[in-house]
DNA sequence: CCCGAATGAGACATAGATGTCTCATCCAAT
DNA sequence: ATTGGATGAGACATCTATGTCTCATTCGGG
């Protein structure tokens, strides 16, 4: 059986690649499979064991980031407290997919995968709730629409995930700068 | 000569290539040449004959893009008023370039050309500029830093780009929504 | 120490994109 | 109507990434 070591389900080989291919893609998309497999440390034929293609390989990376995304909404728990700490949460969550996510936002070649779009369409839903929950209860400004404010979400842990992997912002303070720029912006206000 | 028609230094054609090409390249980087002069409107015979391959055409689109938003910097005279003026105005500057800078941002497969960070670093620095000119003037809050404003306004401009083209966003809107987030965050103030 | 599975290195054929070429057609200016 | 330049369509050779294969080596468990 050769447990090959630690952990979980036998997936973390299988997750590492991914994580490192999407890190990877999303700097150069037009990476061949040997930078790929070299950047996640292994050959090139055991990167074909793992994905039997370059099709599979994305299509792996995106259901993964789907699925941990997804994760991330369940374990935020968007319906409870003000939507604010909601978001802070979500945002806290979603730190250590922030790179895989990265990935998911800009590779939009999704269009083509059907069986996609539904579940980005579920997150999109349960993100753009979040941010009318918030108008309805008074918390947020009603003229920036949920839509964009989602949009505006993902662009920003897009950035704040490009920022952590090229060293200009540091980990533990992703959820920091992009709760507090969402949420409060640059301006410094009046009072609070 | 063959003017070929309407006007300014006949570069008009090419620009409009790169624009289409950009915008294709951003949703799916892996396009063929063949997509990409079908989605400009041309046949692949000249798509070649305006850059002479792959790389020449990539390499247009940055150069490009780099140039046009440094047009906008300066357009946006980023030391006049208060800074948060500027910043609008570097903003609605920036929606025309919007769709090429998307492109730069996420494809930053740039750490190869090496003369192109160069541009980079120097647009980097004036708009980090600006956020520091605002936070010591006192108009910022200073505990976002600089270079996280100015990751976080690519950001924004990339995301409201993408809205724009699938239609979730109005291009009038564009510069409202990303200032208004920026400059004032999500969440309703209670004075002003 | 031995065995079996997994991996890495490399060869190989294939497919698809690329770059170059030719030729017919179109369009604009004359 | 004529002419010159530009374009589109397509053929073609080439090249590169891909996918599959084999074999030697390594590694971990028994």
């Amino acid at each position: 059986m050769s447990h090959s070591g630690y952990g979980r389900l036998m997936t973390t080989d299988r997750e590492q690649v991914l994580e490192s291919a999407a890190a990877l893609l999303t700097r150069k998309a037009t990476a061949t499979m040997d930078e790929v497999a070299r950047a996640a440390g292994i050959s090139r034929a055991t990167l074909h064991r793992l994905f039997a293609g370059r099709d599979t390989l994305v299509r792996a990376i995106e259901d993964m980031s789907l699925r941990r995304f997804e994760e991330a909404l369940d374990a935020a728990r968007l319906d409870e407290d003000e939507a604010s700490d909601a978001l802070r949460r979500l945002v806290a969550e979603a730190e250590p997919v922030a790179g895989v996510l990265a990935f998911l936002i800009t590779e939009n070649q999704l269009f083509e995968a059907e069986g996609m779009n539904e579940g980005w369409d579920r997150i999109d839903d349960r993100v753009s709730a979040l941010f009318r929950r918030g108008q309805e209860s008074g918390e947020f400004r009603i003229d920036l629409t949920p839509a964009w404010l989602t949009d505006a979400l993902y662009g920003l842990i897009s950035s704040g995930a490009w920022s952590v992997q090229d060293g200009r912002l540091a980990a533990k303070d992703f959820q920091y700068m992009i709760v507090e720029l969402l949420l409060g912006g640059a301006r410094r206000s009046v009072k609070r």
